[in-house]
DNA sequence: TGTATCACG
DNA sequence: ACGTACGTGATACAG
């Protein structure tokens, strides 16, 4: 086989690397973006060229020869950025994993050992590929070396071999060295002859061939050329020499030791996973043994559930089972399950058609029999149509990914599971259905396909659920997750199931009514603008605003003028036009978002409204809610307040609204033990007025309605870690002041202060903060040594135990209501959640323990030194429950 | 598809 | 000196 060597110049690739890739982070805060855009270049030189040898040459620190000869060599360079310093160490330790070699030496560029290695490599028969982002290396081409530049960032390189320096620079590769001699180097302080550059450069190489060549016909040339070459020839020898690539360099180097490709992969993938890089992971495998990457077809079989007695029996036996739904695109109330997939051992799945699902009742409905899977929640959903409840759902591979690594905000696809633990290929579900509008659909599938998907999940589900406990245990979240998480899988879907009623005509009302506002406004904006334009295009609105009507521009977007809210409010008194647009704003926002968006996706079915509740989402661990959102119905403004009042109680129902008071502020009472603002809790005092009499140090019947609103500003300021700055802003007074009153704050309460602080510092040491229930958010951010990247990770760390450890309580407030709602035989059903507020349609009769259940679970659901507070309230519609 | 905007806790 | 509050989702526009 033909030897090829390829050379790499580490120090140039990284940079490129560097500056050609967005920010990356490992889970510990690891900036890992020149790595992985090193590492692709890597894979890519390996698949393009197939070297049989491999060897990257790093920079030393020390100075080199050149510094040495010429002190202002390279001067003025900027200094490395420290994202970029930290990534070499993981980068050399990368390449040591996979057992290619690094050259390093004292004294000498990267480029030097370059020039070293490759002539060895020429002299000993390689083809060599030198590969650098740095055109100095062309010198070294030639008929056996290729030097291949890097081009539009890292994406693609240009080969160089002698013949084609030729083509494109009519001039041999080592009279490279003479041009730059000629007309030096800026970035690395060459200087050349000063008022030569490339046209004359090259002319003159042409002609002459050489710097010395140049220098022995000086009497040949003209003019001011003459001049400049004869009062610089000195400069122009020492630039030629800086310039050129040290060819001899001492180092001890046996070509074997550079033989690339006996590496341990499991060593390579075990690095990958700790730098993240987990899509990088098949490549590797690929490289070993591509076969260990796909599931083998004879691990397990896929038959059709015959026996059914010999199953149930094998699964009360082992008291699991692994299960998985497929269901057609439809009405979630209706019957649309295609296949139901079953396993108890992961290797013998077994399949069920939709008119057998009865024969699975008994292993469905037992709460013996432990429920294993991926979103269960849609299994429970499915079967729910069937009057089937699915009881003891233990484990979600999905959900205990999300406490596990909630970092990978790259969804919890079941095939990022398996690469990450097993280094299994399974489909995406995009890689599975394609994407956009061509995506197929579940039914659309060969059964062949879709059967073997599903058990390959099923087989994932099997295999990773005892790493993840472990995983679950040793972070000391497997309470969170089998009491909290688990438990809430059954409450959401039921909510989702249940949905909430909505009175259409109502909403159809309030659509006509806002359309003619819309029209009015419309018709009144474009009369003072003078034209008609497209009100909702922020860009046209721009133009009007800012250039017709000539209004001051306040703040830019990245595409133009900023004309958001706060922007016009602060132009509402230059012309009435601000006022129109405001108002406009907000009608076609309710209009359209909740109007149109709502009247679309109401189930004509029940009548009623199904919003997907999703447990996976959030970095704190709220919940959150889609198709629609049900968590962001306006309740501010009076006018859009009006919507809530077509969320309606069913016939002989009431809704029964509970929410939180102060939660977040009681949760970070809690946990800073600040004895001044428990006592505050403990009395039941009016925590704003509270905070608004110590901070501004009067009587606390003296605190007047802006006293109180600046102090909860304050109150709330402090939760999400807010600047004076930002408080000034919000309160419209001087930064200064501002300052004092967060000062002030602090030394009233001064264990939050001292609870802050030790948040930040834990969130240093460790890399993440937890919630009372342990539920952890990493923080790569506090790492960063960006100024501004790290205070957003002050922040997180500030905010993340508090928003979060209020999100464990109103869970576990809920799967206590549910419980006891079931206990008791009642058939009020919690149907919504809005992070701090449970909403629960009760059946009339019901009423009256329903608000005892609620309150008292809510109340209950943690025992603190600082009681929670419920307020309830019944209504007919959620609009009446304030 | 990304950006701007705005609804909620 | 930096640039400035956390967490979401839906819609409309424009390239």
């Amino acid at each position: 086989m033909d030897k090829k060597l390829v050379i790499i110049d580490g120090n140039s690739i990284i940079n490129r690397a560097f500056y050609a890739l967005p920010e990356m982070n490992n889970k510990e805060g690891l900036k890992t973006n020149a790595i992985y855009g090193f590492t692709t270049m890597l894979f890519k030189i390996i698949d393009t060229y197939k070297p049989t040898h491999i060897s990257v040459a790093f920079d030393r620190k020390a100075p080199t020869f050149r510094h040495i000869e010429f002190e202002d060599y390279k001067a003025g360079r900027k200094k490395m950025p420290d994202e970029l310093k930290v990534q070499f160490e993981p980068l050399k330790e990368l390449l040591d994993r996979f057992q290619i070699n690094r050259l390093e030496l004292d004294g000498y560029e990267a480029d030097d050992i370059i020039g070293t290695v490759s002539k060895l490599g020429e002299e000993n028969g390689y083809k060599v590929y030198i590969v650098t982002g740095d055109k100095d290396a062309i010198q070294l081409a030639s008929d056996k070396t290729t030097t291949l530049i890097t081009k539009k960032g890292i994406g693609e390189v240009e080969e160089y071999d002698f013949d084609e320096v030729i083509k494109r620079y009519e001039m041999t590769p080592t009279q490279f060295i003479d041009l730059k001699g000629l007309m030096g180097d800026k970035s690395d302080n060459i200087p050349g002859i000063p008022g030569v550059g490339e046209k004359t450069g090259i002319k003159l190489i042409k002609e002459y061939s050489s710097v010395e060549g140049i220098i022995e016909n000086i009497e040949n040339l003209k003019g001011s050329i003459k001049k400049k070459v004869e009062e610089n020839k000195e400069l122009a020898i020492k630039s030629k020499m800086l310039a050129t690539i040290v060819r001899d360099v001492p180092i001890d180097i046996n070509l074997d030791d550079l033989k690339y490709g006996d590496f341990d992969p499991n060593r390579v993938v075990e690095y990958f996973r700790y730098l993240g890089f987990t899509s990088l992971i098949p490549r590797v495998i690929e490289i070993d043994d591509k076969e260990k990457l796909n599931f083998d077809n004879e691990n397990y079989n896929i038959k059709k559930l015959e026996d059914i007695e010999c199953f149930v029996k094998e699964a009360s036996n082992k008291k699991e089972v692994l299960i998985k739904t497929v269901r057609k695109e439809g009405n979630i109330l209706e019957k649309n399950i295609l296949y139901i997939f079953v396993s108890t051992d992961g290797s013998n799945i077994y399949y069920i058609e939709e008119d057998n699902i009865s024969d699975l009742k008994e292993i469905l409905l037992s709460k013996e029999i432990k429920k294993f899977g991926y979103n269960l929640k849609d299994d429970y959903i499915a079967l729910k149509s069937y009057d089937i409840k699915l009881e003891n759902m233990y484990f979600d591979i999905a959900i205990a990914e999300y406490l596990i690594d909630s970092m990978s905000s790259t969804s919890y696809e079941c095939s990022a599971i398996a690469m990450k633990y097993l280094t299994k290929k399974v489909k995406s579900t995009e890689e599975l259905l394609g994407k956009g509008v061509k995506a197929k659909k579940y039914q659309d599938l060969e059964f062949e396909e879709l059967s073997t998907h599903i058990s390959q999940i099923l087989s994932t589900v099997y295999n990773v659920n005892s790493i993840m406990e472990s995983n679950l245990k040793e972070m000391d979240i497997d309470g969170l997750f089998y009491h909290i998480e688990m438990p809430l899988v059954e409450v959401l879907g039921d909510m989702e199931h249940e949905g909430i009623k909505v009175d259409k005509e109502k909403l159809n009302e309030l659509g006509t009514e806002f359309k003619e506002i819309i029209k009015r406004l419309e018709k009144e904006i474009y009369d003072i603008a003078g034209e008609e334009f497209n009100i909702n295009s922020p860009k046209q609105l721009g133009v009007i605003l800012f250039e017709k009507l000539g209004l001051p521009v306040v703040k830019k977007t990245k595409t133009g003028y900023s004309t958001n809210a706060d922007v016009l409010e602060k132009l509402k008194n230059q012309s009435p036009i601000i006022d129109k647009i405001t108002e406009y704003r907000q009608i076609v926002k309710l209009n359209s978002t909740y109007v149109e968006g709502l009247l679309n996706i109401i189930n004509p079915i029940s009548n009623r409204i199904h919003s997907s509740f999703n447990q996976t989402i959030t970095t704190t661990g709220r919940i959150s809610s889609t198709e629609p959102n049900l968590q962001n119905i306006p309740v501010k403004l009076e006018i859009g307040r009006n919507i809530r009042k077509v969320f309606i109680a069913d016939e002989n129902c009431k809704l029964v609204d509970a929410d939180y008071s102060q939660v977040e502020l009681r949760v970070l009472a809690q946990m800073s033990q600040d004895e001044n603002m428990i006592d505050a809790f403990k009395h039941n005092e009016d925590i704003h007025t509270k905070t608004a009499s110590q901070v501004f140090d009067v009587d606390a019947k003296d605190v007047t309605s802006e006293l109180r609103s600046a102090a909860k500003a304050i109150n709330f300021g402090i939760v999400y870690g807010k600047s004076d700055f930002g408080l000034a802003d919000d309160l419209n007074i001087p930064v200064k002041q501002a300052k004092e009153y967060i000062e002030g704050y602090f030394e009233k309460y001064d264990k939050i202060k001292n609870y802050m602080d030790q948040t930040i510092e834990k969130a240093t040491e460790d890399g993440y903060v937890t919630t009372i229930f342990n539920r952890r958010r990493y923080i790569p951010e506090i790492k960063s040594s960006n100024f501004m990247e790290r205070n957003r990770g002050k922040r997180f760390a500030m905010n993340a135990p508090i928003q979060g450890s209020a999100a464990d309580i109103i869970k576990i407030a809920m799967v206590n209501v549910y419980k006891k709602l079931e206990e008791k035989n009642l058939k009020s059903k919690l149907i919504l959640q809005v992070h701090d507020e449970l909403i629960v349609e009760a059946i009339k009769e019901e009423l009256d323990i329903v608000k005892s259940i609620v309150k008292d679970e809510m109340e209950n659901a943690v025992l603190m030194d600082v009681h929670l507070d419920v307020d309830l309230n019944i209504g007919d519609s959620w609009y009446e429950t304030k």
